[in-house]
DNA sequence: TCCGTACACTTTGATTCCGAACGACACCCG
DNA sequence: CGGGTGTCGTTCGGAATCAAAGTGTACGGA
């Protein structure tokens, strides 16, 4: 039972649940979307260009990044693909392991890595690229390119909106308190 | 380097990386903000109001979609969840150490696995959910109540579009070929 | 030159995640 | 009522995930 139809019916009840709360629906629905579209797709593609080229989503990123921008800094290519530092040598180490990416250091800088694309990763981008954009055009198939244009500036509104003024956000959230520390995550070696 | 800048930057590069393949823009500017957006609107929910709950989003969500519809079997809160059910089993087995939820077998049919909040759950729910929204309200205020309705409605046609004709559309690009592998997944016994 | 601070990547620990294999149960049909 | 077929949740293997701790390099000032 999946998609739009249960969104109407679980803000129903949301809000059945939440009584006189005053409740943003269009806000909660927007949000919602991003998230089952941004899954719907993923899983798409995942399941049809990035299945076949073993490629797990994130190590498309990773290689698109590289790809579109040449060789880079391991830190400006986690800030663009979305992920952490930490997550990024993972992966990266994965991608070199299958010999589609080199790191190498930098010439002047020893803190630095750089990431770039060996031949075979190039190559396999070369034939897996179109076939993604193919995809991208085929679950947007139903906006025309206007729409594409409005819905991506739209969103662009939203990330902003978090990027310029998430950080203070939380600030003002937390009002001082303690930043909670996560369940997982590194303990102090004493 | 954030942001809606690289992607106008990130398209050309693309473009020229592709010679003359006839690249679909808009919908790639779509799909990437889709994800970009997805990612920072998660990002900032889990480090403001999730974090202090002790909550990952996974974990979140999963206690919202029992909240919201009540005690559920795992097959349907998998589905609305948007989750494997292999993933379920393990979240729900976290969030019933942790007491929030109850796991109980289906009276008249065996296989079934009925998931509800206990009193607990219940009561963070209640608390926590007001702050989520007003938090899905903090991350699309650039957007006008219509703008959040607009969204909605064009991102559901995505939704759309991948759970109408995607499975189709899959079979269509194998073409008969084997579904191909992934690399991790458990193997035969043998 | 030596020191302290700042930065950049890596390691670590606890989870989350997927999909295929698996085992238990349900149900149809003879 | 016994077997085949199918459905459900669970287990498993490999990978991805984050934040904080740790390691190592860079660089300015004393």
């Amino acid at each position: 039972m999946p998609g739009h139809r249960s969104i109407a019916e679980a803000e129903k009840l949301a809000a059945a649940k939440l009584g006189g709360f005053p409740l943003r629906r269009d806000q909660m629905a927007a949000v919602a979307n991003i998230h089952r579209a941004a899954s719907a797709v993923r899983q798409h593609l995942e399941n049809s260009v990035l299945r076949g080229a073993d490629l797990t989503w994130t190590a498309f990123v990773v290689l698109w990044v590289v790809w579109v921008w040449g060789e880079s800094e391991t830190r400006h290519v986690a800030e663009e693909a979305g992920l952490s530092k930490g997550t990024l040598t993972g992966v990266s180490r994965t991608l070199e392991r299958r010999g589609l990416i080199r790191r190498s250091s930098h010439p002047s800088d020893g803190r630095l890595v750089l990431l770039s694309l060996t031949d075979e990763g190039e190559a396999l981008m070369r034939q897996v690229f179109p076939a993604f954009n193919d995809e991208e055009a085929f679950v947007t198939e139903r906006l025309t390119a206007g729409e594409c244009r409005g819905l991506a500036e739209t969103l662009r509104q939203v990330v902003l909106q978090v990027e310029e003024h998430g950080e203070e956000r939380r600030l003002a959230l937390l009002d001082g308190a303690a930043p909670a520390r996560r369940r997982s995550g590194r303990r102090p070696k004493s």
